[in-house]
DNA sequence: TAGATTGTTAATCGATTAACAATC
DNA sequence: TAGATTGTTAATCGATTAACAATC
């Protein structure tokens, strides 16, 4: 990585879109892929593809474009997904369960170690052998389990408080945040949204808005 | 709406925080504010708000500021959620009906019909009042209740074999994509992807990356 | 009126695209 | 070697910031 100058957040974003369709084409058993062919698959030009890429090295080679393995090995490294994250869920309704639940994330290394909830009625219950527990336990947790992520998945109202034990509790380096809100946090978490009815708003302004777009 | 020039996706993609912060002050009822303090809260720069909302008209005084109130139903009227729309959701796992439950969609206008998916074992459940059907049954369905948004929450492997359904039917015009995979459809209908792994995947590389990044 | 703040133009900054020499 | 494709510089395009006259 390159610590004079820092890579741009247009860039980054980008990233996990390439080693998502380099392991597409991994699993397929192609080797070798041009700029131009990765521009066909992405939609990015080809140039901002090699632009995007030397940000971090030079990966390919001159006549014969890139190895498929060796890039994905590459973007992987870059993205951090060469180590293991433990990491809790806050919030154990529908969405923190099904963050539990999806089978990529555990495939990417984020290991989910327990669930927590403030519902006496769900403590207790399993989610794929992951126990909701007492949302009051949850700082002691986080601190006897080096967990370095932390995901709130609670309604907006007790985003903020959650965010509090996650930074309270010293260990947790990165917070997944899927309620509506903009938590504030020290310097040193990083913090990562999704928000989605900022999305569906989206989604919603181009539905009315089409035929501004589409001639 | 200018149909001469489009507005860029960049100021699109920030007009639903405008819209949340706008919500907010409304409720705690504040009548007023200005650019430099939408900028306090927002992030975005005092000109940059100015510049974002004067893509859409002068909502503002001078001397004054905006009327809280009026932006907000401005705002809403720009994003389309002025209106109502009928969604269905393909794939009724966990991610699904944590859609189907979102209160916040309902309450800006987004009516979930039905849940659909291949799984017999689930087939005929209610979540909140709404059905999971068939997915057999699912354009049939669509085309009888003038559905125009689809959401696809199934796995990876279905998602364009759903799209494709939402395609037949002839009365999707938007679909909210929340599986890896990117879409093929026809011109006329938008797609808003929710990648999460993405998302997860960026976050773990300011972990990473976090020296670089501050300080 | 005086003070405040917009709307808008101009200046700057950053990101994308084009072009091509280097080289496999 | 000839052809292909990268890495990288330069040119273009677009987005953000700064500045200020207009005006409430």
């Amino acid at each position: 990585m390159d610590r004079e100058n820092k890579v741009s957040m247009t860039v980054i974003r980008r990233l996990p879109k390439y080693y998502r369709y380099l392991g597409e084409l991994l699993n397929k058993g192609i080797n070798r892929i041009s700029s131009q062919e990765l521009s066909k698959l992405t939609g990015f030009t080809a140039s901002q593809i090699r632009q995007d890429l030397n940000n971090f090295g030079g990966f390919g080679q001159q006549g014969y474009g890139y190895n498929v393995e060796e890039l994905h090995r590459q973007l992987g490294k870059i993205l951090g997904l060469d180590k293991d994250y433990n990491t809790v869920i806050a919030g154990s309704g529908n969405l923190g369960q099904a963050v539990a639940n999806y089978k990529g994330f555990e495939d990417a290394g984020f290991k989910v170690l327990s669930l927590f909830d403030k519902n006496p009625k769900i403590i207790g219950l399993k989610i794929r052998d992951v126990e909701i527990r007492d949302v009051d336990l949850m700082e002691q947790f986080i601190k006897d389990n080096d967990v370095e992520i932390g995901i709130i998945t609670t309604p907006k109202e007790n985003a903020q408080d959650i965010a509090n034990i996650f930074i309270k509790s010293e260990k947790i380096r990165g917070i997944w945040n899927f309620a509506p809100a903009d938590l504030t946090v020290p310097d040193n978490i990083v913090v990562e949204n999704v928000h989605l009815n900022e999305s569906l708003f989206t989604l919603s302004y181009f539905l009315k808005n089409y035929d501004n777009y589409n001639i």
